[in-house]
DNA sequence: CGTTCAATTGATACGGATCAATGCAAGTGG
DNA sequence: CCACTTGCATTGATCCGTATCAATTGAACG
């Protein structure tokens, strides 16, 4: 039986849009599933199958040249929407960064349960106009920026909130996994976080850590350096 | 008064999902408008005031770092709707590249028209979610691919129909143009260029004019190179 | 305490940017 | 009709940033 009054996501994701009662209607067509750190939801170019919200852990869109580079394009957390409805096809990956909670759907029965509900399908065009946006500006950032911008534009992204003050949050993934999403590789990352940590900008306590000592200058390395 | 239906991009505009009727209420709340070429509709960060459909010409979406390097995310051409709907602000600028017509509504005419039109809302959804693929592929491009590939990419993608034999046509834009969505410098475009006439894959008649002679091979550079 | 995997550091090569000059075609005016 | 300008495109020389290859360090874990 499903829940969703208890889902811990049911004011961010998609959900939101519809009355509980139909919340579950839809939920009946669907069914959770745990995703393991490394787990493949989606392949690219695989017939598109499912939808579904994120509830726990962070999952990676993605995609691979012949050749096997890797480009992320997003990381999708906790009330984010993924898989692509009303379309055939897969352009993307989507992995399991770390173990997950995923509420899924199939395509079909998503498409035809959305058509019939305009609050969600309006949901779903503003989400999708806002990650177009979102997207855009990354691509600014791929096409234009240098590798220190880059890392400080991308540690800003993932620090939480806007305060002055020192923060400290621990990132979503690898140096590899920072390295796919900046069109990098590792050892620039890794030259460019030592940098900063040499210019007493940030620290970085433990793999995973950043600590932001000085947010005014990291700003000022992501406008141009 | 308005005529929808001598409208040139009545088929392919976000307009035919609306019967004739319809359509004629919202073009009542807009307007045509010429634009020359180099003419701005939207600067990025303005306050997101109009909407549109492109009828005529080609108008290029972009966006400037804080040293002036541009960055283009796409091109509009007749058919597409521009602008952000459901949003106060621009996350890009819209330009004209050729003398273009556009037929225009202030955002939040459309906004409410929209919501109430459920077909409209999903058209624009349909195509929101076509732009963010098409706009990954091309994040890809920018964050993976070697200068020659990115070439070979453009032609292609530039390129009309699927054919097999050899296709002639018109770029859309200067090699300054061509650098700007390929984040390159106008030299290298014009090298690689160079490189694929030498090699005898392409021909270059005029200055926007380019003959696609061995398809083939322009894939494989594109593919790897 | 060794094994393993990720991060760091170093040395070198290469691709593309940058700076600078030349070429080429389409106007413009004498 | 020819010199002169103007605006791209092309070509060349050099420099800088990042990739690549290779080795080392460091942390987590059995």
């Amino acid at each position: 039986m499903v829940d969703c009054a208890q889902c811990p996501v049911r004011e961010q994701a998609i959900c939101r849009s519809l009355s509980l009662e139909e919340t579950e209607r839809l939920a009946g067509q669907g069914r959770k599933q745990r995703l393991e750190r490394g787990a493949v939801l989606q392949w690219e170019d695989e017939e598109s199958l499912l939808v579904g919200n994120v509830i726990e852990g962070v999952l990676k869109l993605s995609s691979s040249t012949s050749e096997g580079r890797e480009q992320t394009f997003g990381l999708a957390r906790p009330g984010a929407f993924v898989g692509r409805p009303f379309g055939r096809r897969a352009t993307h990956s989507v992995t399991a960064l770390s173990d997950a909670l995923v509420c899924i759907f199939r395509r079909s029965d998503f498409d035809s349960f959305a058509r019939g509900h305009t609050e969600l399908e309006h949901e779903l065009l503003e989400r999708t106009l806002a990650d177009l946006d979102h997207t855009r500006k990354w691509m600014m950032l791929l096409g234009r920026m240098k590798a220190s911008q880059k890392v400080a534009t991308f540690l800003l992204e993932m620090a939480p909130g806007e305060e002055e003050g020192a923060v400290q949050f621990e990132l979503p993934c690898s140096r590899q996994g920072i390295a796919d999403i900046l069109g990098l590789t590792i050892e620039t990352v890794s030259r460019q976080m030592t940098e900063l940590r040499n210019a007493g900008i940030i620290e970085t306590p433990g793999h995973r850590g950043v600590l932001i000592v000085d947010r005014d200058t990291l700003e000022a390395v992501a406008e141009a350096d």
